[in-house]
This record gives C-alpha cells, sequence and structure tokens, in this order.
DNA sequence: CATATTTCGTTTGTGTACAAATAGACTGTG
DNA sequence: CACAGTCTATTTGTACACAAACGAAATATG
C-alpha cells in the first residue's frame, strides 16, 4: 500500500490522458461539425457563413462591429471580409461621419446566398447534434454557453 | 391566423439565429479554451502539446501514426512536428523495416517538458470546465465524445 | 514475378486565428 | 487649440487545418 520506487503518484504526467482533456474533445467535434458543414454547403466556410449572416441579420455593420458580434479577431474578420467582398457578397464603404469605420453591406447576390443556405445551414446543426435526442441537445448548448 | 404578404415563415433565414447554431458555440468555447491553455503553458501550443503528450504516452511512434492519435491531417501534423523537431523536443528517423515511415521518439528534453507541463494542462482543463460544477463537467464531456 | 493498390510522407494552396506593430481618425481634457 | 488616449483598420508573422497532387515504398493479387 505504501508508495515504492516509481510511484506513479510521484510523477504527474500520469494522470493525463490527452483523450479525456476537454479542449482535445472540443476539437475534434469541431472537426466533425466542419466536415458536416462542408458536404452541406461547399460554396463556404463556415465562418464566412457567420459573417454573411450576421449581416444579413443586422442590415449593415461596420468591420469591427461585425468581427466582435461573430467573435472574429480584427485581422480575421478582415480576411473573411475581403473573401466575401471579392465574390461579391458585401460591400463595403468607409463612413463619412467616422473615416475609420469601414461600413459592410451584403450585396443584393449576398443576401440571395444567405436565404439559400439558412436552412442548409440549420440542418448542418441537426446533423451535428443527430447522436442526441432533443433535451442532450438543449443540454449541450446550455453546457457549452456557460463555458464561454 | 392566416399567412400574409410577409409572411415569417416563407422566408427560412428568419428561422436561422448565429448564436443557436453549435458550430458557433463550439468555435467560441474553444477560443477560450486555447486562451486559458496559451496564460498557462506559453511555451506551446495545445497541438505540439498534445502530440507531444502522445509521443511521450507511447514511447515512440510514426509521424502518421502519431496523427491518427492527435486526429491531426497528414500536412497538419508535419507542421506540428517539424516545430517539436526544431525546438529539440522529438527526434524522427525513417523506420529501416519500412522506410516509408518515419518514427518520432520525444527527446529527454521533450519529456521533460512533458512532465513539467502535463499538470498545467490538466489545469487548463480545469479552469475551462470551471463554470460548470462536476456533474456537469462530466455530462458535457460525455455528449461532446458522442458528437466525435 | 509483375503490376495494381495501398500506405506514408511531402508539397502547395487556401482559409481561419491570433499577437504585435503601425497609421490614421476621433474624443476628451487641460 | 494642443495633445494624450482611444478606436478602427491594416500589415506582418506564426501556427493550425484541410484538400489535392505527387513520389517512393510496401503489399496484394493475379
Amino acid at each position: 500500500m505504501s508508495p515504492q520506487a516509481g510511484d506513479p503518484s510521484l510523477d504527474s504526467s500520469e494522470n493525463y490522458v490527452l483523450e479525456r482533456q476537454v479542449g482535445f474533445v472540443m476539437r475534434r467535434a469541431v472537426q466533425r461539425h466542419i466536415a458536416i458543414f462542408s458536404a452541406l454547403i461547399p460554396e463556404m466556410t463556415p465562418t464566412q457563413f457567420a459573417a454573411l449572416a450576421k449581416l444579413c441579420e443586422l442590415g449593415q455593420a461596420s468591420q469591427n462591429e461585425l468581427g466582435r458580434l461573430t467573435s472574429m479577431d480584427v485581422a480575421t474578420v478582415k480576411g473573411v471580409v475581403d473573401r466575401l467582398r471579392g465574390r461579391d457578397l458585401v460591400t463595403a464603404a468607409p463612413l463619412a461621419s467616422d473615416k475609420r469605420r469601414l461600413m459592410l453591406t451584403p450585396t443584393r447576390k449576398g443576401r440571395a446566398l444567405y436565404r439559400k443556405y439558412a436552412p442548409q445551414a440549420t440542418e448542418v446543426t441537426r446533423q451535428t447534434l443527430a447522436p442526441l435526442d432533443e433535451e442532450e441537445q438543449r443540454q449541450l448548448l446550455l453546457l457549452l454557453e456557460r463555458l464561454i
């Protein structure tokens, strides 16, 4: 019963199991989710869709604002927005009343694409959560939200 | 009661709320987790630590094998391993019995670093899950695992 | 044994994600 | 008004993450 040479309790790394770390499990779950997303919506990435969706919801927003609302870093949101602009889904113009801000507006094409894929995006969530029953799905969402 | 012009049920995008999509919530949770990780373990990334940890657990593995066990794409695992090799935490050598395979072994320095940070890595998980009580933490892990 | 298939690793290209540095524009205060 | 601090956007550099294409090595199969 008493510790001897090579007692595992002396080596703290013995307790570490990669597969039991939230980070690892979440990373895998995100990977699976992204795979489902790109199968159902090959035309754009989850991040691009999130930005477009939020912009369509708001009608208009500055790049900075959009970044905050979609949890994207300033550098990240710039890249995402640039790609959306490059595909003519979003237009950008500096705001006259505050020349620092870059106002973004979804184009007709952008709004059409959003409307087209919104049901698919809902389906992505449905398929991702499919292994769980409705009560479990609610539970998971609630627990995840509390981590933020 | 009857649908009129502009009936929201005709516009499926009305049902889509970004903040309620698992993908979005998981992405935010992962962001928070990574922030905690890099605060506690600034010396390496979660991915690098995962690779090093798995390698230390196994003693040895081919690059491909390591990638599978840590859920990393071949291209991703190469980058991660290259950086670990660059920091002298891992050594690599082609296997004599199968020249395709690149056998990886943690160096003494790599093993030391793993032992040093394993408790911190456990603490990262603890802090990430801190908003939940123990039962909820178990629940979350179980639900996430079922998504995979 | 010859060759079709599979496996392993590498490379290239695209897309997040973030830190840090920079520049220009606004705001507040003295 | 001046100027210190703040906000917005850009740029650069690093690090995942994955698809696709390639070559070399091993295996399977006929």
